[in-house]
DNA sequence: TTTTGAGTTGTTCGA
DNA sequence: GTCGAACAACTCAAA
């Protein structure tokens, strides 16, 4: 019997619940990745996370070449190409991870008319519907969810599946080239791989890196590496989020000090937060298209093109807003603390859709999952379930003092501030005229002045809202 | 059905 | 400088 593994975003031989599947059913795998025009061509779909999913299949092909397999790489459309792959094989069956995003449910959903196509769990620790409340009505709200999704029984080591030592591949077959993507900063930031991901969940974890210890202390701060950096690898399922999960809770038990308890609650967190936002597209994909609340889609933005593109180039003239879209476009990932400051500035300082910004982040993260992007945006712009309230409009001078005290995020971003004197670095039109040339940073020709007035946008903002939540 | 308490991540103002 | 209240009103979740 010959089965087909269908990798599409579990990029792993490890705790792999689709090849799993295939492996228990068949003694031949096939492991397959379908290069969908589809997807290549949407415009969400940027260079840098493509780049890191061809790296992260090269080193797929990798691992299974020395296991006596190998994957196989077809370009088109997934029906045809899975159906093409059948004939060639004569699998009878095709595993793979189910996937809560709209379009993956159609395309499978195309894919099950034509070809015995089995959909495994595992991209959540437990399947996004799979977490409701007593009536089977699904949660909207953050918190209730958490408690219901700990209440249900955790993954432990014994669940997780161990990578299988060898696979048989014995076919011959047509495979098409990945585009050879030239070396970058990016790929110095995040090399992909399944091996790059458990070295990285080992540091993190690590009593004496302090990782996870100091996670909930410093995970705000923008100058420290106080994350986990995991998310572009959880994102293609280098890693496996209940390997992940497994890990949180295991942090969390046992005679730890409290610290380090605290630490690992606060990650488990956000792992939490990724399944929820999974949860709520999978019961309403239409988020995609819009803002939840209907009252909340009738404000009118500015949708000021040039201020727009001031922000995503980094020159609103707010340093962390500016050092955060910096990150970003340089390495293809932003800080948590970063994203929502950026965000929350393209929002409410400036009044542009959040969708703009949302298409933005989606085309330059590593990490962009349409869900928890999707999420995160309705959440910062206040529309969306478990909205923020309306009067949180982060102060970007504020935000940098608290979460970049001594600036040193900012001056590594944005080298132009490196000689301003610290008390200024998060507002640095406050330097006086005679002090802007001693600094190296004369605002207006160094760097930017403020694009607005954070007082007037913020008072601006609560307006659109008054009049946009009208019926 | 009605009621009640709560809702990731804050800011501003005035005493 | 510090501190507490105010900031729309609404929806969700559970009793």
């Amino acid at each position: 019997m010959t089965a087909i593994w269908w990798v599409r975003r579990d990029l792993r031989l490890a705790d792999n619940h689709a090849l799993q599947a295939a492996t228990g059913a068949s003694d031949c795998i096939v492991p397959v990745f379908v290069l969908d025009p589809a997807l290549l061509a949407s415009p969400d779909c940027g260079p840098k996370r493509l780049a890191f999913l061809f790296a992260g299949l090269r080193t797929l092909d990798a691992d299974l070449r020395a296991r006596g397999s190998h994957l196989i790489v077809r370009h088109g459309e997934p029906a045809a190409e899975l159906s093409v792959l059948r004939e060639e094989t004569g699998a009878s069956a095709i595993y793979a991870e189910a996937d809560p995003w709209p379009y993956a449910r159609s395309r499978d959903g195309r894919v099950s008319e034509q070809l015995p196509l089995h959909l495994v769990d595992g991209l959540t620790v437990h399947a996004p519907g799979a977490v409701l409340r007593a009536g089977g009505a699904p949660y909207a709200v953050f918190t209730p969810f958490s408690r219901a999704w700990r209440a249900l029984p955790g993954p432990t080591a014994r669940d997780l599946v161990p990578t299988p030592a060898y696979l048989n591949t014995p076919f011959e077959l047509p495979s098409s080239s990945l585009p050879e993507v030239p070396p970058s900063q990016l790929e110095a930031s995040f090399p992909a791989g399944e091996a790059e991901a458990q070295s990285r969940l080992g540091a993190f974890l690590d009593v004496v890196m302090a990782g996870i210890a100091g996670y909930a202390s410093l995970r705000d701060r923008v100058d420290l590496d106080g994350t986990s950096r995991l998310s572009p690898y959880l994102r293609f399922g280098m890693l496996s989020a209940r390997q992940a999960v497994v890990a949180a809770l295991q942090s969390a038990g046992g005679n730890r000090d409290e610290v380090a308890r605290r630490g690992a609650e606060a990650w488990l967190n956000e792992l939490i937060w990724r399944e929820f936002y999974m949860s709520i597209l999978h019961h309403h994909p239409d988020m995609l298209n819009g803002a939840f609340r209907p009252a909340l889609r009738s404000i009118t933005w500015s949708n000021d093109r040039s201020v727009f593109e001031a922000w995503c180039s980094g020159r609103t003239g707010y340093p962390i807003v500016d050092a955060a879209m910096r990150q970003l476009t340089q390495t293809g990932w932003m800080h948590n603390r970063a994203r929502m400051v950026a965000a929350s500035f393209l929002v409410k300082d400036l009044l542009v859709d959040w969708r703009w910004g949302e298409h933005f982040f989606m085309q330059h993260l590593l990490d962009a999952d349409p869900a928890a992007n999707n999420g995160g945006w309705q959440w910062t712009a206040g529309v969306g379930t478990d909205a923020a309230p309306y009067f949180r409009i982060l102060n970007p001078v504020l935000q940098g003092g608290r979460f970049d005290p001594f600036g040193a995020f900012v001056r590594r971003w944005l080298p132009e501030l490196a000689g301003v004197p610290t008390p200024f670095v998060h507002e640095p039109w406050k330097m006086t005229l005679s002090l802007q040339p001693q600094a190296g940073c004369v605002v207006g020709r160094d760097y930017p002045a403020p694009i607005v007035d954070h007082a007037w946008a913020r008072a601006r903002v609560l307006t659109a809202y008054r009049r946009g939540s009208e019926p």
